[in-house]
DNA sequence: GCGGTCATTGGA
DNA sequence: CCAATGACCGCA
């Protein structure tokens, strides 16, 4: 704050928002003749160090000495100021993540190297007339390559006349070549909106058309609920038209890395140019001039993580979620958010319009369709005209695959008829490894985790046991540890490595591949084979989760489920809702492109509401029953699922804090404990002690609750970390 | 969040 | 005995 209007010339004050874990601003000195408003990019000292900050809106603490004032280092002049709705933002987030402002504030100020002028580089040119003492070949090629008489950088020359570096050096030394500054980067250039209009479909004009309408009523949220295949994309790129039609910027969200590269070659297809990229693996320094090119309106479209949603564009007009149920848009450590519930909350601040879009939305934002909280369009078939693929269950316990064998015969023999078509086959396991569970045959041992109580992961390939929980994993042993038998172990259940086994044994001359998160070379050789299933390089696949999403696989024709329960089974109150969204999107990859496409699900509970929902293609039967299941088990309908997570200094307390909360809040009746209250504190290794599960409803101000609960206990707790994962629709 | 401080642990 | 490691505090 600016108090210049003192007649007395009292030294001016200022809010400082400073990025480290404190409740709330600190108050600085202006230096004389500094003038600053809320939203200043400043440079602050903090303790033995300097820090970034910005001025923010608060009046200054009236209980601070003001001796103990320190001054404001530095101003970047520069960089705008963050924007009212902007820093409106972050302590919304704040107040609802219950993490401290300064955190928040910190996912803003990320990129450091943003806040200064991008320094200019330096270039090498041709100084007119001047030639070597002596020619050597390598000259020669540079001066050759040179010929046009524009500057160039030092490594681009190197490399272009293919000399080493040093050549241009002695050329530079000579005299024969100057360094001249090359003008920064120019400013990206902007998306054409009628580059190539598409071909919708009716259903997706009218899709289309409701969105385009949005933009005239403020911070409307709509819901595009599309089969696979169905062309989300297609639509919500009206709406980035339209966007752009009335000059402000668009931010596309995307849950993971692995489906921007293929999202900006579309963009590209459709508006000419490729959006602006955000996410972990961009380089500081294009990350910095995208950071500069959001604040300044030179960069229009940004394509990203759940981390551009905390850029400072200087006038974002709406934000698509794609993929809007996918638990990847939670952030869990340090400010536990949602982006797609925090992009409702932008879209809300600055009254533009939001776009989620999924195949399989989450329960929350199917509830909002209902009430109309958020307008639904329903995309029911597939643009390209494919039929969906035609799903049908295999009852393990009738018509399952003999001991010891995975693959149902029903399922083998629609195997063969799309190997001899020339078809792609899918074999879907969500679990790594060759078996879940080793056990000695003489003893019964079982392998367990020393850390945690989950079962030991055999991964042949590695030849090791893996805790897919904590990470520990050691080599298998020669003989049982508990009983010393030699050659007794036997393996238990399915991984997707035991399925490849079965199926080179079963088709010898087919071409397999196992894409799964674990296996040696890292991403680039996963990124390597999923282009080669693409583009038809492989007959059956066996893939874990990671072959849901992205990627079109175009051959593929036939997907099987090797088990549909698993994860069914699971605690997790979203266990059904899951299971559901993912083995949709996977039997969805069948016949994507050409229609034809069957799926089956191994299943020992063919009558579970999740695989009939599935069978029948019937989404809205999965949404009404999931609903219902959640009211019959005394839940709300959908709620805020909230994990307590209690540690701190005082491990006794904080034990005891958690132990009461589970006696009392059974007796709330606004608060669902999940599962038996011994099951529901479970210990969690690493920083956190505790970790309690418990759904309340929407109408439950979850954070006046437990600074409630907080006031009353008998001595302050520290260290109580809230992760709450709800939906703030309600509270807008 | 992070750097400084102070207490605890462990190797002689 | 001290060095290394870890918990905790405060930052304006």
């Amino acid at each position: 704050m600016l108090f210049d209007d003192d007649p007395l010339q009292r030294e001016t004050i200022a809010s400082v928002m400073v990025p480290v874990a404190v409740p709330g601003p600190y108050t600085y000195k202006v230096p004389p003749g500094v003038s600053v408003v809320p939203g200043t990019i400043v440079r602050v000292p903090l303790g033995p160090r300097e820090v970034l900050g910005a001025v923010w809106d608060n009046e200054p603490d009236p209980a601070i000495n003001p001796k103990k004032l320190k001054s404001i280092s530095h101003v970047y002049e520069g960089a705008r100021p963050l924007d009212k709705d902007l820093r409106r933002f972050i302590d919304w987030v704040a107040n609802w993540t219950l993490a401290a402002p300064g955190m928040v504030l910190r996912m803003v100020l990320r990129s450091e190297e943003a806040l200064e002028e991008e320094p200019p580089v330096a270039g090498v040119r041709k100084i007119e007339g001047a030639a070597p003492e002596r020619m050597t070949p390598a000259r020669s090629r540079v001066l050759e390559t040179m010929e046009d008489g524009f500057a160039w950088t030092k490594s681009g020359l190197a490399h272009a006349a293919g000399v080493s570096p040093s050549v241009i050096d002695g050329l530079l030394h000579q005299e024969v070549l100057e360094v001249v500054s090359l003008p920064a980067a120019p400013p990206p250039p902007k998306p054409q909106v009628d580059f190539c209009k598409p071909d919708l479909t009716p259903a997706q004009r009218e899709a289309a058309d409701g969105l385009i309408e949005s933009f005239d009523k403020g911070a409307a949220v709509s819901l595009i609920d599309g089969v696979t295949g169905s062309g989300k994309t297609e639509v919500y790129f009206e709406a980035v038209a339209e966007a752009l039609r009335r000059d402000r910027q668009v931010l596309v969200l995307l849950p993971e890395i692995a489906l921007t590269e293929q999202f900006l070659r579309r963009f590209e297809q459709r508006f000419g140019v490729y959006p602006a990229e955000w996410h972990s693996e961009v380089s500081p320094k294009n990350r910095a001039r995208t950071w500069r090119g959001v604040a300044s309106g030179d960069v229009r479209v940004v394509i990203g993580a759940r981390s551009a949603l905390f850029l400072p564009y200087l006038e974002l007009g709406l934000i698509v979620v794609d993929e809007e149920h996918d638990s990847a848009f939670k952030q869990d450590d340090r400010v536990p958010y949602s982006a797609r519930d925090m992009a409702v909350v932008r879209g809300h601040i600055s009254r533009f319009p939001v776009v989620l879009a999924s195949a399989t939305p989450s329960i929350e934002s199917r509830v909002n369709a209902d009430m109309g909280r958020y307008r639904r369009f329903v995309l029911p078939e597939r643009a390209s005209g494919a039929a969906l693929p035609e799903l049908k269950a295999i009852d393990m316990r009738h018509q399952g695959p003999e001991r010891g064998r995975w693959i149902a015969p029903e399922l083998l023999v629609a195997m063969k008829e799309a190997f001899a078509d020339g078809a792609q086959t899918l074999l879907f396991l969500n679990r790594r490894g060759y078996a879940p569970l080793t056990l000695c045959r003489t003893c019964g041992h079982r392998f367990q985790c020393p850390h945690c109580s989950a079962w030991l992961v055999e991964h042949r390939f590695q030849g090791r046991l893996v805790c897919h929980h904590c990470g520990h994993n050691e080599k298998v042993p020669e003989s049982c540890p508990s009983c010393g038998s030699v050659d007794s172990l036997i393996a238990c259940g399915p991984g997707v490595e035991r399925v490849a086994e079965e199926v080179a044994d079963r088709f010898p001359e087919a071409r397999t591949l196992i894409l799964s998160s674990d296996l040696p070379g890292g991403p680039d050789r996963l990124r390597r084979e999923m282009k080669i299933v693409e583009e038809g390089g492989a007959d059956i696949v066996i893939g874990t989760q990671l072959v849901a999403k992205g990627h079109n696989f175009p051959k593929m024709r036939l997907v099987g489920v090797i088990d549909a329960d698993l994860g069914l089974a699971h605690g997790d109150p979203r266990a059904a809702e899951k299971t559901f969204q993912l083995l949709a999107q996977v039997t969805g990859r069948a016949g994507r492109v050409t229609g034809g496409g069957k799926g089956f699900l191994q299943t020992y509970s063919p009558d579970h509401p999740v695989i009939k929902a599935l069978l029948s293609s019937d989404r809205d039967a999965f949404y009404e029953a999931e609903i219902a299941a959640r009211q019959a088990a005394g839940l709300p309908p959908f709620g805020r699922l909230a994990a307590i997570v209690v540690s701190g200094p005082d491990k006794r307390f904080a034990e005891d804090f958690a132990r009461a909360f589970v006696r009392a809040a059974p007796r709330e009746p606004a608060i669902t404990l999940l599962g038996p209250a011994e099951a529901a504190l479970a210990m969690v290794r690493g920083r956190y002690r505790y970790r309690l599960l418990a759904m309340a409803p929407r109408q439950l101000d979850l954070q006046a609750y437990l600074r409630a609960w907080l006031e009353q206990a008998p001595r302050p707790v520290k260290g109580l970390r809230v992760q709450v994962d709800i939906d703030p629709q309600h509270f807008l």
